[in-house]
This record gives structure tokens, C-alpha cells and sequence, in this order.
DNA sequence: ATGTTGACATTGA
DNA sequence: TTCAATGCCAACA
């Protein structure tokens, strides 16, 4: 399979996501080529929460855990992201503004 | 084959 | 400014 699928895609690059930090649907569909799809993300993360992948990395645009109802533990995603050092707000939003990661920023500095 | 749903994001009014 | 509607891609019934 020389062009991975969208699945494919999206499992790698938040297999990339470097520890204590995070990223948003967005992010991840733009990164992937398919601007807009962010749903379809969220979709391919569904299937992988069991796949070893640090899926609890991924958030909403909100920094909002959306997804942690989906894990084993609804608390599985928030524990791991406090153990990684990760903080969170009042809101039990993710700080993004501290732990925001983009995809190709590891791979290509400004 | 068609319609609906889903861990979202963006634009328009 | 806030609220509502639409778009996106793929899987499931």
C-alpha cells in the first residue's frame, strides 16, 4: 500500500505526537491533506483507542477530553495526560496554549 | 445503492 | 457578539 489511507494517515502522525502534549482534529485533518474532515478523525481515534496508540493525546479545538467517554476508563484520558505533565484549566480543558502541538513542527522548525 | 451517524471545524447571518 | 447551519470522509444499517 504505497499511499496509506486516511486511516492510515491519521494513525501515524498521533503515533508522532512527542510526550506531554497534544493536538486538536483539526490540526491532524489539515495535516492529512483533508481539510475539514476533522469528524473522520475523530472516527479513525474510535478504533484506535485500543490500537496502542496515545490517542488521549488528541482533543477538540477546545482542549476539551471529547473522546475520553470512549476509553476503557472516562478517566483513563485525563489521568494519562496529568501523568505526561500536562495541566489542565478550570474548565477541565487542556491547556493548549502550553501543550498544543502541531504535526510536521517536530519534523520542520519555523 | 441510499441514508444516517460520528471523539469536529468553519463560515454565514 | 452569539447562534445556527453546513461541510468533510468513512463505516454501518
Amino acid at each position: 500500500m504505497p499511499q496509506p489511507d486516511f486511516f492510515s494517515r491519521v494513525l501515524d502522525l498521533v503515533a508522532h505526537i512527542p510526550y506531554g502534549r497534544v493536538t486538536t482534529y483539526g490540526h491532524l485533518a489539515r495535516a492529512v491533506g483533508s481539510a475539514g474532515s476533522a469528524r473522520t478523525v475523530g472516527w479513525v481515534l474510535s478504533g484506535a483507542t485500543a490500537s496502542g496508540l496515545p490517542c488521549h493525546r488528541v482533543v477538540n479545538r477546545f482542549g476539551a477530553l471529547s473522546g475520553a467517554q470512549h476509553f476503557p476508563s472516562p478517566t483513563f484520558m485525563e489521568d494519562a495526560l496529568r501523568s505526561e505533565g500536562v495541566t489542565f484549566d478550570d474548565e477541565g480543558c487542556v491547556r493548549l496554549d502550553r501543550h498544543l502541538w502541531v504535526p510536521g513542527d517536530d519534523i520542520k522548525p519555523v
